[in-house]
DNA sequence: CACCAGGGTGGTT
DNA sequence: AACCACCATGGT
C-alpha cells in the first residue's frame, strides 16, 4: 500500500528532497512551531524576521522579551501562545545540553520528552524526529487521513498509530518517510482538498472516489 | 463575505 | 472516547 502510493506521488510530483529548508536543526524545531494550523509562508515570515535579528538560537530565543518575541512571529498567527512555547523549547534544549545531547537518546524516550513540552503533540514530535533527529517515522498530519481515508473508503479509516506502524515497516528509512510525508502535502495541496478536485490528478482513483463510487488503486 | 492553512490544549458531555 | 471553543494571521 504504502510503497504503491510513494511512487504515485513521486512519479505526479517529483522527488521532494530538499524539502523543509532551514540553516539549522534548531531551525527546523522552531518551524514545526511556527508553521501549526498556518501555511508554511506565514512561518516562513516569522522565520525570517527571527533570523534579521540574529534570535534563530535556543540562547537568544531563551533571552529574548516576550513581548517583543511576540511581535516578531505575528505573521505566523496564535503570535501569543506560540512565543511562550517557543521560549518553553529553547530552555528545554539548553537545559538537555544541546541538540546533540538530545540525539544520543533513544527515540521512544526522546519522543516522551518532546511530548511534555508545551505545544508539542504527536504530529510535532514526530516531526521533529525525522527531520531534526533523523529517525525514521511517519508524521501523521491532516493531509495524511484525508488521503488515507479516501484510500481506504468505504472501510474505516486506520489509526494514526496503525498508519504510522505500516509505513514506517514499509519504507523503512529516515528519508523515504520525510519524502513521502513531503509528497503527501505537495499533493494535498495541489489535488486532495477538503472537497475532492482531482480533476488532473493521476491519483483520481483514489481521491475523487466522491464521484467514482469507491476508491481503488488499481 | 466565508473558508482554509503542514496542531495543540483545556474543558465538557 | 468523542466532541467543543479557543488560539490569530494572511491568502483565496
Amino acid at each position: 500500500m504504502f510503497a504503491d502510493v510513494f511512487e504515485r506521488l513521486r512519479e505526479q510530483h517529483g522527488p521532494q528532497e530538499g524539502w523543509w529548508p532551514a540553516d539549522s536543526r534548531f531551525e527546523v524545531m522552531v518551524g514545526a512551531l511556527l508553521v501549526q494550523r498556518t501555511t508554511w509562508r506565514n512561518a516562513a515570515v516569522a522565520i525570517e524576521r527571527l533570523k534579521q535579528v540574529r534570535c534563530m538560537t535556543a540562547e537568544r530565543l531563551a533571552h529574548i522579551g516576550t513581548d517583543e518575541l511576540r511581535m516578531l512571529i505575528k505573521p505566523a498567527g496564535f503570535f501569543r501562545v506560540k512565543a511562550t512555547r517557543l521560549k518553553k523549547l529553547a530552555r528545554f534544549v539548553i537545559s538537555a545540553g544541546g541538540l546533540d545531547s538530545l540525539s544520543g537518546r533513544q527515540t521512544v524516550e526522546l519522543r516522551n520528552q518532546l511530548l511534555e513540552l508545551e505545544g508539542v503533540g504527536p504530529e510535532t514530535a514526530d516531526a521533529m524526529l525525522g527531520y531534526v533527529f533523523d529517525r525514521p517515522v511517519l508524521v501523521v498530519d491532516a493531509y495524511t487521513r484525508r488521503l488515507f481515508a479516501r484510500l481506504y473508503h468505504p472501510s474505516p479509516a486506520l489509526s494514526d498509530t496503525a498508519l504510522k506502524r505500516d509505513a514506517e515497516a514499509t519504507l523503512g528509512t529516515t528519508q523515504a518517510l520525510n519524502e513521502f510525508h513531503a509528497l503527501v502535502i505537495a499533493h494535498g495541496q495541489r489535488c486532495c482538498s477538503p472537497t475532492p478536485s482531482c480533476e488532473p490528478c493521476s491519483l483520481r482513483a483514489i481521491c475523487g472516489f466522491e464521484r467514482e463510487g469507491q476508491s481503488r488503486l488499481a
